[in-house]
DNA sequence: GTTTTATAGTTGTATATACAAATGTATCGT
DNA sequence: ACGATACATTTGTATATACAACTATAAAAC
């Protein structure tokens, strides 16, 4: 299915035009999907990437800056995001005590817990997807996302 | 910037993640650039593109579902994008005389106005991305991303 | 040491999105 | 014609996001 199929469209579209809704278009069906996978677990998908995060911490805790930081959506609002995964025992916060302005998130057995259960059914949501394309094909792609959006300006 | 950077990865990833991650953040990158374009005139980028779906019809009406069926995020709520809209005199709303479920959305002049001023900083938004790849490559790109997102399943 | 400036995080508000339930209208089978 | 079913759209509710204003703490300037 063509991206021209996707939105019904009867004109063909020049490149710079399909590349743009094609990235829109292909993150949609990317999200949807993985939102599929979180879903059982009652988790989004920014609250997924905060634990995942967190994980990656090994151990030590996060600042909201430091998780603000590594998110893709930069913009989201980590406290919020913090909130709801308090509630659920999937992290705890405090306040750090060297510098009283500072968070300390760090991550529960219980939300460590989700991350394993969850990990092959990531991994099975990011496979999936690939497979359509070889190893040439990927690295190409990646190469061309990066340059792509890599504008100087 | 590659993807790494972008999320202060210090392990390097494998090529499915890195395309997955890279589709999402392009994504961002260029729905943030582009809600830039739109915001001087208080538009968001779905509303916008029911805009531009309306003008396509040249001069029909257009039904609720027919504007769904045509836009990216197949999921978003049309009734209240287009409540939007019409507060902004930008489309107007009818009951169809022929079938009166239906609801016949039109643009007006206004709403032409706003697309006509906004044209050509929308190519520019589109082109300059694209310049920087040659045309083989995006046209590579366009063909790398229906083949990543078409798995059949 | 007190004022200014910078940093870290939270809260308010408006809008957007996801998803299910509800409403109103048309069509089909008998 | 009548009830069942399908279709088109709207509404309710919960959650997510964007963005600005606000609070609290720390560091720097003088």
């Amino acid at each position: 299915m063509t991206i021209e199929d996707v939105i019904k469209s009867t004109v063909k579209m020049d490149n710079p035009k399909r590349v743009i809704l094609n990235i829109m278009y292909t993150q949609n069906v990317l999200q949807d999907k993985f939102n599929e996978v979180l879903k059982p677990y009652d988790l989004s998908g920014e609250q997924y990437n905060v634990l995942r995060i967190l994980r990656g911490q090994k151990g030590n805790p996060a600042n909201m800056c430091v998780i603000q930081d590594r998110m893709l959506a930069k913009t989201s609002n980590t406290t919020r995001l913090v909130d709801k995964l308090l509630l659920k025992d999937f992290v705890t916060r405090n306040v750090c005590p060297n510098n009283r302005r500072k968070i300390e998130v760090s991550i529960t057995e219980k939300g460590l817990d989700v991350l394993t259960e969850l990990d092959p059914k990531v991994i099975e949501h990011e496979t999936v997807f690939s497979e359509n394309l070889t190893t040439e094909e990927l690295e190409l792609l990646n190469e061309l996302l990066e340059k792509f959006r890599n504008q100087k300006n």
